[in-house]
DNA sequence: GTTAATAATTGGAACGTTCCAATTCTGTCA
DNA sequence: TGACAGAATTGGAACGTTCCAATTATTAAC
């Protein structure tokens, strides 16, 4: 039993047929007799034998191996840990194990992991793009022909599938939410403007805003890092202006706590005096005082729907590139003013 | 290019060696010609040529799988998260690629997730055991001699690596620091009685209670489920004693946090009234109302050094088991009344 | 009892790599 | 020039599986 592991061979052997036998019952084939299927089953389970994968797919050149690779850029967000979930969940159910690999934001650790996928030979790949990552560094997986799931953000020009958040409806969401409450000069704070997730973000403000009276004002829109120091300096400059925003839709959870230290600097309190809407739903959200309205995005939902995107693409034969949008919902907290007794009224 | 994947074999024709030659310089061996190795370089390249690690696995039957595999049983908790990103780091810079796979706790999901892990022949386990998971489990990977770390929970009897954190220093430390305080009737809340964890913190309090005037009381163990709910029942019912404690030591934080919800409905303030001392350190403790005082356990640092004994053991060739211990710190915040202008003095 | 059809089984080749032993090439020295 | 050492290269066998075509066993039909 020690030394050199059990083969189908060995089995074979024991059972008294031949290894293609063995194989045909590895492959629950409706070939092979009952009674030699079982006494097959019975003494593998005796001798212990365990499927040698790596083998088998060698073999077959052209069905790919059980595996999928999924690549995200930073595993300690939760975000991103409820995402492997979701992928872990259906991909597992459909007999594969995935690889995950974490680029924490570096595209030069996401390209080896990616090539460290390849030659393990994984069928498909779902990658949350680092920062900076171009339609190139996707080429040569679409030339292998491997199917790919961009999740999360997308990589403009590159040929193959991805399911983002509608960014686009939520910030729209939030504007109108703002709007019944009662506020008019609602600014959208925070974000660097050269990044997708941010264009689609400012472009449902944009749209909600040019519904309303008001109209959209460019000078409404203050950009800064996506940080909650971000947040701070950017507030400071919009309460700085002669006609002050009443709330503010912010780029992302992160702003918006810095947006609320930022006004309580200034003894203004969030919730009550001013308006403030966050986006992600992280983690904190919820419990940060005053607790943070913002834009949910299902994490764990995302990842299952981007590995049935994935499960498709490598079951169909040729990747056929799909692009999908994942639903939002706005959470409404506190940091509105809209969940106390006498919602908004005050703040218009 | 389309039809095939490019072999060694096209490597080795287009430029005009033997494919022993190319897999020479695909081993970096010192044996070929700086020119020939140039050549062959510049082909592969050219030819857009990827490793196939199944099959050179399959060969080198001996040498293992640059794989290693990770289980754990909750991945959605960012403890978990974080552990996974410390593996992660130092596996992937010693040319490792993980596996990684989430039980969710079930018992079921651990065995077929392990065995898919030995079919895809990972070179060795680090595995977070599911509630339940018992010696015999762990009984056929010792057999085929591939490596495991246990990590987070350790399973009695089993003969493999385990690295937990210390959690009887831990409870110990919470203890002499609210000692410190003034505190006298301090109780332990939460957690079932029949896991090793739970034994574990249960007794670093017990022999610190044990060394005050006081002395160790069965009394103030009140058990629960380790959950906020249960952390609400348990205060309850010590609240509700004749002689009230003034302070808790809970089984973690998610308790604690229940503690602070019971005490609030009781008008009681945690903090100021009375102390709550949590243990694990989870993202919200920081942010809660009061802040959490809890000891901290570093899951990133326990991956690292989780990954660094598994490589340890893949790399000698015997697998010898070796128990290992994490220490943990204490963190004084608001709920233990410590961080305030009048430490402690008013609750004693 | 022969033939045809179907069910069950089988040996060998192949997948892409590494290892081993053997071979060829280069230069050096007597 | 021949012999020899060392450097560089090479052809085949092997790893554990699957697939194909071929074979054998079983049953049905006349």
């Amino acid at each position: 039993m020690g030394k050199g592991r059990v083969t189908v061979i060995d089995i074979a052997k024991a059972a008294g047929v031949s290894k293609s036998t063995v194989s045909l019952v590895l492959q629950a084939s409706p070939l092979v007799n009952e009674i030699t299927r079982g006494k097959v089953n019975a003494v593998m389970r005796e001798l212990g034998y365990v499927y040698n994968r790596g083998a088998a797919n060698l073999r077959q050149a052209n069905a790919r191996s059980k595996i999928i690779g999924i690549v995200v850029n930073d595993l300690t967000n939760s975000f991103f840990a409820e995402l492997a979930v979701g992928v872990d969940t259906v991909v597992q159910s459909a007999g594969f194990v995935q690889f995950l690999s974490n680029t924490s934001e570096s595209i030069d650790r996401q390209r080896e992991v990616i090539a460290s996928m390849r030659e393990h030979g994984v069928s498909g790949l779902i990658v949350s793009p680092a920062r900076g990552t171009e339609a190139i560094d996707m080429k040569p997986l679409v030339a292998a022909g491997i199917p790919v799931v961009l999740v999360v953000r997308s990589v403009p020009g590159a040929k193959v599938s991805s399911l983002v958040s509608d960014n686009h409806a939520g910030t729209s969401a939030a504007v109108e939410h703002l709007t019944s409450l009662g506020h008019r000069r609602i600014a959208f704070v925070g974000g660097f403007p050269d990044t997708a997730v941010f264009d689609e973000r400012l472009s449902g403000y944009r749209e909600a805003m040019s519904q309303t009276k008001e109209g959209f004002k460019e000078e409404l829109v203050i950009s800064s890092a996506p940080s909650r120091a971000g947040g701070v300096e950017a507030i400071g400059q919009g309460m700085s202006m002669a006609e002050q925003p009443t709330a503010a839709v912010c780029f992302n959870d992160a702003v918006a706590f810095g947006v609320c230290d930022g006004l309580r600097a200034r003894r203004i309190e969030p919730g009550r005096d001013f308006a403030v809407v966050g986006f992600d739903n992280v983690i904190e959200a919820k419990t940060a005082v005053p607790a943070l309205t913002t834009i949910s995005v299902d994490p764990q939902g995302i990842g299952q729907r981007a590995a049935q995107m994935l499960l498709k693409q490598i079951n169909a034969g040729k990747p056929e590139a799909e692009q999908a949008v994942s639903a939002v919902r706005l959470i409404v907290r506190e940091s509105c003013g809209a969940a106390d007794n006498n919602p908004g009224r005050r703040l218009a």
